[in-house]
RNA sequence: GUAGGCGUGGCGUAGUUGGAUAACGCAUCGGACUCCGACUCCGAAGAUCGCCGGUUCGAAUCCGGUCGCCUACACCA
């Protein structure tokens, strides 16, 4: 279905032709005069400096030419030389009605040309509970991957584990340390090894931190663990084994946690998957001339002429011969492109890290790991300030879990809905949970992601203003009258022409579902897709106001609302869809 | 030091391919409704868009300079 926009453009360039201007003069968009029209054509001023006569001239002639169509309303021309349009109610109608046919999409197409694309966001480390430091790439990631999917790509998320590494050494020397019996740990073992983990998940939670503080005090200790590490990368039996349980143990847990923030991955690879690559992939940067050593270590130059700044090259390995993070990045991409070879590989992580990414991405580019037609996209988010300004901590300073993060908002949802006294026990828990992931994604995603922003619990947990509860509660408010009305909200019933000038706004805010959803698309902006979902829910609340629905006498036109609302209730769905978080039935 | 980002009413933020009176929320003040579920609606007050200059008929937006804050600058990920 075209977009709204297009269509009038499509009228507005057609006249600018009849009238002898270039079609490019024709260009309309959303009026930034609300009082004054809908939509607005800036041609006219434009064109005055090609053709040497007056703006207003030339927009009158436009103007004349496009009122004799039933497209329009009002279309008139205004100094300097604007053309002012409005929609005619029953042109609107119609437009919506079609929308509210399409149950499924709402009249937004699919894009012509759907790209593979591989997005990478998440990065927790293995054995570490999540804290906050990984809620803004999960919470970003998720909304991405959901806008793209929807807009018609064919999407890959990958949590990318941080599994490889002197961690997985440290775990190991505290594990041999106080369970020294294990088979594992037996070099003469040949059988097989048990299938059970050896630990719970709370253990190694325990076990890493432990013995990371261990390290960086004992020498010998430190030492151990790196001579654990090297065992573990060139193949001793039982600590893959044990690297295995680790793995599981920890991805189980993971998942678990994500589960409640409502953020799944197709992939669950990691760092450790990307080493059988690396022999082969360094070999050849080195055949091909890339690779050079210096001071000491292996590197490619990833300079350009046109740099601004200084670009230090490429690091592939270490000086002592070990690789690094840019080594497995690397090897990451090889098996990327072999397996999947996606158009865009796009990336979700801190803006801390462009410098760094630029780097991988010119190497990648340049020793054809990549080839030079695939997109690689970085999305560097802000950091989660608390309220001092200042990175987000607990009281005493640490860094927060997000499990305690997200109770301690799930909490103060449910003392919400117990002062309100409208359910209780386990739809109470369930709904607060629901509500509080609202509070919390939309809180973040509302703000452009590359800005740092404020975690404002008070705020963000809200029930007025810009928020994720007030947005639900919009909608709820909306399926409680439905469902009093007995209406079948996948009837896709059509809409009549507005009655009041509320209706015909929420009528013009809902056919800009799909722009709104297009830019966020390509833009990978899920912002775009709060502040739509602002608008039309204050759209809404105005014609809800002033418009009694239930309590409507004629028949047909009490049925037009609710297919009004049917429609703005699904669009309003399916936006919070894309920013990953859905809304219950009461509250 | 070099490079990049940011600076918009008291607070939190939109808006940056240049376009009409700089938008929204919170907070403040005044009304309406209290009916279809924590509400909502209408209105008022409040910003020389960090500062200075330039380009333009027109600048929050582009250019130059300047101040402030944040960040990054190869053997950590």
């Amino acid at each position: 279905m075209k977009q709204i926009l297009e269509l009038i453009t499509d009228k507005v360039t057609e006249a600018f032709e009849t009238c002898g201007y270039d079609k490019k003069y024709g260009w309309v968009s959303i009026s930034n005069r609300p009082d004054l029209c809908e939509f607005q054509c800036n041609g006219a001023l434009a064109a005055a400096k090609e053709y040497k006569k007056a703006p207003i001239a030339i927009a009158g002639e436009v103007a004349e030419r496009l009122q004799t169509l039933d497209m329009f309303e009002k279309c008139e021309s205004c100094a300097p030389g604007f053309i002012n349009m409005n929609l005619s109610k029953e042109y609107l109608a119609s437009y919506v009605s079609s929308m509210s046919a399409d149950t499924k999409r709402m009249g937004v197409d699919k894009v012509a040309e759907p790209k593979k694309v591989m997005i990478d966001y998440g990065g927790p480390n293995v054995a570490k509970p999540l804290h906050v430091g990984h809620l803004r790439s999960a919470v970003i990631g998720e909304s991405i991957k959901r806008t793209l999917r929807f807009a018609g790509h064919d999407v890959i998320g990958d949590v990318h584990l941080g599994d490889w590494g002197l961690q997985m050494g440290l775990i190991i020397t505290e594990l041999k340390l106080r369970k020294p019996e294990l088979v594992y740990f037996d070099d003469t073992f040949q059988g097989e090894y048990p299938k059970e983990a050896p630990f719970t998940i709370s253990e190694l939670e325990e076990i890493y931190p432990c013995a990371s503080a261990k390290s960086k005090e004992d020498e010998a200790y430190k030492a151990e663990a790196m001579d654990a590490t090297f065992k573990l990368q060139h193949g001793n039996r039982g600590y893959q084994a044990l690297l295995g349980h680790i793995l599981t143990v920890s991805v189980n847990d993971l998942k678990r946690n994500y589960e409640k923030l409502d953020v799944t991955f197709d992939l669950w690879k990691g760092e450790s998957d990307a080493q059988p690559y690396i022999p082969d992939m360094v070999q050849k940067m080195k055949d091909d001339g890339f690779a050079y050593i210096s001071d000491g270590a292996l590197v490619v130059d990833v300079k350009l002429d046109t740099d601004t700044k200084e670009v230090p090259p490429c690091m592939i390995l270490k000086s002592d011969g070990a690789s690094l993070y840019n080594t497995t990045d690397l090897a990451t991409m090889v098996w990327r492109m072999k397996d999947y070879n996606p158009d865009t590989m796009i990336y979700v992580v801190d803006k801390r890290q462009e410098l760094y990414f630029t780097q991988v991405f010119r190497c990648a580019k340049k020793t054809g790991i990549v080839p030079e037609e695939t997109n690689l996209h970085f999305i560097g988010f802000g950091t989660m300030n608390g309220k001092d300004g200042k990175p987000f901590k607990t009281r005493q300073g640490g860094v927060m879990r997000l499990e305690y993060l997200l109770s301690e908002v799930e909490e103060k949802m449910l003392s919400k809905i117990q002062e309100n006294g409208t359910m209780e026990g386990e739809e109470a828990a369930k709904t607060a949970s629901t509500v509080a992931l609202s509070a919390i994604k939309y809180g973040d995603l509302s703000n452009q992601a590359s800005k740092d922003y404020i975690f404002d619990i008070d705020r963000f947990t809200s029930s007025e203003g810009n928020t994720g509860p007030y947005i639900l509660y919009t909608i709820v408010r909306m399926k409680s009258i439905l469902s009093k009305a007995g209406f079948d909200k996948n009837s896709g019933a059509s809409v009549l022409a507005a009655h009041s000038d509320s209706e015909k706004a929420l009528m013009l805010e809902l056919t800009k579902f799909s722009a709104a959803v297009n830019s966020a698309a390509t833009e990978m902006a899920p912002h775009k897709i709060c502040a739509y979902i602002y608008d039309l829910a204050n759209a809404f609340n105005r014609f809800y106001h002033d418009t009694k629905i239930l309590a409507e006498e004629d028949a047909a036109v009490k049925n037009s609302y609710l297919s009004l609302l049917a429609l703005t209730d699904n669009v309003l769905e399916t936006a919070i869809n894309l920013l990953g978080f859905e809304a219950p039935e009461r509250m």
